[in-house]
DNA sequence: AGTTTGTTCAAACAATTGTTTGAATTAGGG
DNA sequence: CCCTAATTCAAACAATTGTTTGAACAAACT
């Protein structure tokens, strides 16, 4: 073997994880991806299967490494306060908008699915029992009325991703024209504690109508 | 003149708002645009000058549309008590969700939109001065504490926007699988409630410090 | 050494995209 | 009635997309 299998498919899959993260799965070409990776052309096609393969094995990559390595851990999370366990969620969630590390790539990459859900990713959610949002959920509901139906906290979660999502994935738009705001660490902190005092002020007001 | 050229272009442009409502601008093919309106494959690029122009012309139509039939008025909006006129506001934005109307159309294309700008609409926000999130973020103030910055009543504005709009988009993909929402009337009044109530719990706590 | 197996590569393929072309058609003005 | 200008139309174009092909290549096994 000219060059070990194991090495190509990497290469390949971090120049997939980049790019997917830019621009998300759609947008990015497997021109870009081989380009980007140095290798040829029909070497996805050999290796994934085609692009939604790479994709699917990218999110299950992206999906471990982030649950593994989590703003809050499942057990962390009940020694943390309420507040202190959304604080950490959201600065998690917030990371991509400021830094270009590994798990920044990750969280943007579901943030673009959170925005429009791909083939694969609706195939890949389904094979996932844990759902993507459930550490969303777990945090959320400590903040609900005691009676609150599931279904209530799985649309808080929803709102509280959504707000996150929108400022990683404009990123650029906001540091534009009409918005011009600076995106700096102090920013994203503000932003973060701003979120956060959102939630929290909100959530007890949740009433438990929500129809289960 | 076979048909009358301003029959042509509305026949485009009604199809046009369909599916960039329906899908995005990027999603929708020319050839799709030209199908559903029963006109020929040339008529964009000549009544338009390209798709690119079409879609201009639909955000132009799609903005004063929304501007002069908001779900709050300039004035009116001073009439209403600050919750009444955001509870409005939130239902306003969660129309499309249940509803096809027009007046939805168009506020889905701009949460399209709010999850990814085209070109063509960071064009049409540069010459349009009076933003498409002005509206939210007049609403929104008046919850704020009365020394809070110009840019958090920014930042809570697009949060604002941000929840509404992942719940525009993902309207079918809720409604399946792993969800199972049951998108009805009932649930989206539900939903306004909740949202409303977030955010109006959640606004007053929103400190002063966002460096403006 | 020779064969097999796994991997790389350049090229071509088929499908889809937005746009252009040039002739055909139609309505209105002289 | 004819001529001009506006509009429609079928076809082709150029560019980009994901995928397939078949030869070339390198390492491992017999």
């Amino acid at each position: 073997m000219t060059r070990p299998a194991e090495y190509t498919r990497n290469l390949i899959i971090k120049a997939a994880v980049s790019l997917f993260a830019e621009k998300g799965f759609e947008r990015s070409s497997v021109r870009d991806i081989v380009t980007k990776a140095r290798v040829n052309q029909a070497a996805i096609n050999y290796h994934f299967k085609g692009k939604e393969g790479l994709y699917f094995e990218v999110l299950k990559i992206a999906f471990e490494r982030l649950t593994e390595n989590a703003g809050v851990d499942a057990e962390e999370l009940k020694s943390l306060s309420p507040e202190q366990a959304l604080r950490r969620f959201v600065h998690h969630q917030l990371r991509p908008v400021l830094f270009q590390d590994e798990m920044s790539r990750y969280i943007r990459m579901f943030a673009w699915e959170s925005a429009h859900p791909s083939k694969v990713f609706r195939k890949f959610v389904a094979t996932n029992t844990t759902s993507y949002l459930s550490a969303a959920v777990d945090i959320v509901r400590r903040f609900l009325p005691p009676n609150a139906k599931e279904r209530a906290a799985l649309c808080a979660a929803i709102c509280l991703m959504g707000q996150c999502n929108v400022f990683v994935r404009n990123r650029d738009v906001f540091a534009q024209d009409p918005f011009r705001i600076a995106i700096n660490e102090g920013f994203v902190d503000e932003l973060a504690d701003l979120i956060t005092r959102l939630v929290i002020g909100g959530l007890p007001h949740v009433d438990t109508r929500l129809t289960s």
